[in-house]
DNA sequence: CTGCGTGCAAAGTATTTGCAAACCG
DNA sequence: CGGTTTGCAAATACTTTGCACGCAG
């Protein structure tokens, strides 16, 4: 894998943040920018494992990927299996946002907020209560893959 | 607790489904109709020990709620920390449909599933893709909880 | 060279499973 | 009475933590 051109771009903020650019740090960043993956930990150490040529500790990637979510690189959601699953944010500075998973190649794409606030505006009305957060997921086939 | 008007209702599409009606079975209905909450495998252990006045086994609670599950009587969902929280469905034969919780008081409301079409068929629209499910939580103030 | 990051091992927490006894229908 | 349900205990799966060593800055 070779570095990818924006990858250096969060490498930059986890810097600035105070976070050590460590091999593990930067596989893990440069995997989910190639890759554009939602990932367990586990199948995050798998391949990074792979890529790097020795076993990571699954200790290990948790922590980096809590680090990650501190700096606000990565996000993470659950599936229904209750495990959970990191993806890189594109936008970080962009605030919320709600995602798009493809369930063919796992790919996500990130859906901005705004199409959800009317949502939110009608279910307040409607049950007179007051919305503080909206958890959105959707599921489907992406583009390439429908064309398969 | 006395056995509520419409939790009869419930018990007898269990039982139509081959669910033996147990004092835990029994319990855990009444429970979820009487608070209309959200809770975890544990919680209602817990609550239900109380009620029923001797320690109900977590396996069995777990059992239970699978059963409650497969036979459309409770929903399950995910909040963020991982944990699979249950709830009774109040309409079980209407399909699909998302959820309003209630950060204060953790009681449900269900919200039907045509307010999210709109959002789905934008995001079909947007990013070419197919949506096959989508999974939408909301969290607030209930109508109630505001007014305290 | 200083302290954050890592590996290793062990603990913690949620959930599942096997088996014998209990009990619903 | 027969097969489902339960309690108990142990196993499983994901994640977290403590500690000593190693490496980034």
């Amino acid at each position: 894998m070779h570095t990818g051109v924006k990858t250096e771009q969060f490498i930059r903020i986890l810097r600035n943040q105070g976070c050590r650019i460590t091999p593990v740090v930067t596989s893990v960043v440069n995997y989910l920018f190639k890759t554009g993956m939602v990932r367990s930990a586990q199948e995050l150490r798998d391949d990074v494992s792979g890529l790097l040529g020795y076993q990571v500790n699954l200790a290990t990637m948790y922590r980096v990927l809590d680090r990650l979510l501190q700096c606000g690189i990565v996000c993470s959601m659950h599936k229904t299996d209750g495990i959970m699953r990191y993806y890189l944010c594109r936008n970080p500075q962009q605030g919320e946002h709600h995602h798009f998973i493809c369930s063919s190649c796992m790919r996500v794409q990130e859906v901005p907020v705004c199409f959800s606030e009317g949502f939110s505006r009608y279910v307040e009305e409607k049950l007179h209560a007051t919305v503080d957060s909206h958890f959105i997921q959707l599921e489907g086939l992406c583009a390439s893959c429908r064309k398969l």
